[in-house]
DNA sequence: TTGAAAGCGTTACCAG
DNA sequence: CTGGTAACGCTTTCAA
């Protein structure tokens, strides 16, 4: 068992109050009473036992980071950016996914509700309407922030990066090589991610002249089995596009793979363009093409406006971050192969 | 500000007990009193303050995942397989990398030392001196476990794959190809898994009658950058090796994009195995044969294992669990190319 | 089956 | 600058 304050209040010979203040608050004690009970907090290995701690100050110095699925590589980043931000603040970091938040139809708050976290980093915007409803409750809504994803409904406070701005440089990049058949391979439908992406394309074909080919291509959701499934409807567009925009980077490399399967080079027969610049983008063969988007950023800018949210600096209401993306153009676009042209 | 447990007794005319009871022992109280107690509980949505209970109850329901970099995607299965077992228990997952856990000289078992985590589940086998050292303090050894990675001295338990079957496996295959020129190149120096890897290939080769080429090959760490790197020290390797085993998938992708960069073909001119299977592997072009590893799975035994010691299931000190391995043989490995014989 | 009450380890208010 | 002392919200004997 390990000494709690009062065995260093007793062994310094002051009071618990005083061995409080002395972790907490220095300089509102002698100089000679703290080094007295440092030196008996030092030599015992005491430490504050933040259970009683959070108890008493009625707060729990953590956050949850709520995600998809955990299973997923593209959070990582986000969560180096999170930690590190947190954790220069002395937060911890808790992580869970929807699924399992949600499982046995928990709340997504319980979290929150148990006092055991003091705010929600929510990097999922396709909650069930339950827990959408939840979150608007006006004691909780001031303890949550979005990321990557978001709610359309609710103004939230969320940090994003600007997909449509990054679907201009993509289609910009594109058309000045000389493409006009350019199509978008979605994600998953109804992902807030995939329509504004979708938008974004739309939007710059049309500042162009152009238009995406009739129907949707592509479902499911971001993966690469998604992506190397889509490779078969590619395939049967027609007339077949010279490029494709996917809506991330394990589609667009998943989508290379299958093309690659059915015979199709990259770039020669068709140019790929994916969304993020995931670690693998620049190392796959041919390196993708791809708008860059700063995931540690991203984690870093929500992290720090959820503390400052809770730190109850609610200068901003549905406060909106939006972080610049670039083009990384590598080698998986080029100019499209007159021959081709059916 | 929400409701006590005061208020819920008051609210439905019983004790703070009886209110404690129908919760979490609802079978110690009469179908009448939960009832009732449970009408009001529901109606206002009341939670117990995990704060309050897990002072009193002396324990944080969470543990903390320690690993070397959160940024590294290769942890985000494992994560996947903690939360799965954790949550299936009602244990929360905390998670940082070693580098802040040891920002400032900190310890690395503050979290368990201020009673904020129950257990750690270590998964960065390279800890400094001072750390070790502090892990194998009575008290706290039995709160520890090792995944992945683990120390080689302190007895710890811990969850691994078995690391020189998969190496067995790759060079069987190779060598089964027809490959006598085999190299392989290496992670961080002194890595646990390096170190094991390495020996797994040198073992192999050996009972084949073969030899690793002279000099190390590869330095600094498991990453994409390294292996890139790596594919000018493979050049002047001389004779030249006609395969290539990798101490991680990472550093095998790596090298393929700087071969690929120097006009060499994979596998038409170097054969490539890697190790782990990561969710790229079956899509780079070509496809990496490589030694899968369950990360999943080392995440569910980790968390089990840890929760079992907790447990006070202190049945099997210095535990090892040994997880297998398989060869996913894909399109980075072939036969080597009698003419490039020099 | 239920209730009263003693803590769990801190912090912060109020006196001194 | 320091000490006494209520809380913080809950669980768990011990009695009834």
């Amino acid at each position: 068992m390990s000494l709690s304050i009062k065995d260093i209040a007793r062994l310094s010979g002051v009071s618990t109050a005083t061995v409080s203040r002395t972790l907490s608050q220095p300089d509102r004690v002698s100089e000679t009473t703290r080094e007295a009970v440092m030196a008996v907090v030092d030599r015992h290995g005491y430490r504050v036992n933040s259970m009683a701690r959070n108890l008493r100050r009625q707060r729990a110095d953590s956050v949850l980071a709520i995600v998809p699925d955990l299973g997923n590589p593209f959070f990582s980043a986000i969560f180096a950016g999170l930690q590190q931000t947190l954790s220069a603040g002395g937060t911890d970091l808790l992580v869970t996914d929807s699924h399992s938040a949600l499982r046995g139809g928990q709340s997504l708050l319980s979290h929150l509700r148990e006092a055991r976290v003091d705010g929600l980093v929510c990097l999922d915007g396709e909650l069930p309407e339950a827990a959408r409803a939840e979150l608007k409750a006006p004691d909780i809504a001031t303890r949550v922030v979005f990321a990557c994803e978001w709610l359309a409904e609710g103004d939230f406070p969320s940090v994003r990066s600007d997909n449509r701005a990054g679907m201009r440089l993509a289609v910009d990049h594109l058309v000045g090589l000389g493409h006009r058949d350019i199509a978008y391979l979605s994600g998953p439908g109804g992902n807030v991610l995939d329509t504004e992406r979708r938008a974004g394309v739309v939007e710059s074909l049309a500042s162009h002249g152009l238009a995406l080919p009739g129907p949707r291509f592509g479902s499911g959701d971001f993966s690469l089995e998604a992506g190397r499934a889509a490779a078969a409807e590619f395939l049967a567009l027609i007339p077949r596009p010279t490029a494709v925009i996917c809506a991330s980077d394990q589609l667009a490399i998943g989508l290379a793979s299958g093309l690659h399967a059915h015979g199709l080079r990259v770039p020669d027969d068709v140019s790929l363009v994916g969304f993020d610049d995931i670690q693998t983008a620049e190392f796959v063969n041919p390196p993708l093409t791809t708008v860059r988007q700063d995931r540690l950023q991203i984690g870093v800018q929500a992290a720090s406006l959820l503390l400052r949210q809770l730190a109850g600096a609610n200068c901003a209401p549905n406060k909106i971050v939006t972080l610049p993306v670039s083009l990384q153009v590598r080698g998986s676009t080029a100019a499209p192969s007159l021959a081709r042209k059916p």
